[in-house]
DNA sequence: ATTGACCTTACCACAATGGTAAGGTCAAGG
DNA sequence: CCTTGACCTTACCATTGTGGTAAGGTCAAT
């Protein structure tokens, strides 16, 4: 299988898929005798844990982690539980502050009259420093 | 004022204040017989007003509009308020999106016993290619 | 005159993905 | 046998917003 079929089968791009194997996120495929690259059924089982862990929005750094505790047949539940715990807290930390955002926005916006008229609560929302001093780094 | 104290004030880095008139964001500052950049209390009041519009998540490009907006004198509020309304909803999408992430893992965690055994939901789960086609670019 | 704190520009880096360009390969059909 | 089109290869650049570093100039105080 060519990776253009594992791409359409995996649902990730041919671009993405030589980048994975150029960071060293899955392992060199093999090769046709012309250097094409060749995927096995089982190539494409990683590449659909991958495609799930990045549709659960995990780093690729995380997926490496989870790619090695999958593969070892060793692991101890426990630590695949504490890289999800910690990601479900990057999920919530970063859903609450872009809710803090909303939340902010959406008073300045209700209290927007939005007509012809150039007098806007939101312009002066702005103006103000106090507008919200959260952005932190996630 | 330098860039160093107009900074502190602004709550912006030095050099993303440098960045922002490299990319013309802000107009380029005045600059001291020595080249260094001399920023006024208006420059300032600029600075704050980018700085609240980042902390409310609005992109550079968007945060460009905003300003020759608030600088306009003769605008329509109706404009401002169709900016807002449009970054509210990627707000939206984006919060939407985290909080599937967010419930999909959550399920997969709860049921996952986390000791030191080897069998793991997490894990299954990943396996599955139905864990949730999201990953929309937004 | 030296020192330390500031400033300047010009690069490189991140994460994850997309795009393009210049070229090789392969199967089908003339 | 040769062409065509669809595929593949590598290599480079762009994105977004921010941080870092290096090599050098400036300035105020000692």
């Amino acid at each position: 299988m060519n990776i253009g079929e594992a791409a359409k089968a995996s649902g990730i791009s041919a671009k993405m898929i030589r980048h994975y194997e150029g960071i060293g996120l899955i392992d060199q495929s093999h090769r046709s005798p012309a250097g094409y690259r060749i995927y096995s059924k089982n190539d494409l089982h990683t590449l659909s844990f991958v495609k799930s862990a990045r549709s659960l929005g995990f780093s690729l750094d995380q997926i490496k982690q989870l790619l090695s505790l999958w593969q070892d047949r060793e692991r101890a539940s426990s630590d695949v539980k504490a890289l999800a715990l910690s990601h479900i807290k990057e999920l919530d930390d970063k859903i609450a502050e872009l809710s803090a955002m909303r939340n902010l926005l959406q008073n300045l916006t209700t209290e927007c009259h939005g007509d012809d008229r150039a007098e806007c609560p939101i312009l002066q929302g702005l103006e103000q420093p106090c507008v919200g001093a959260s952005t932190k780094k996630t």
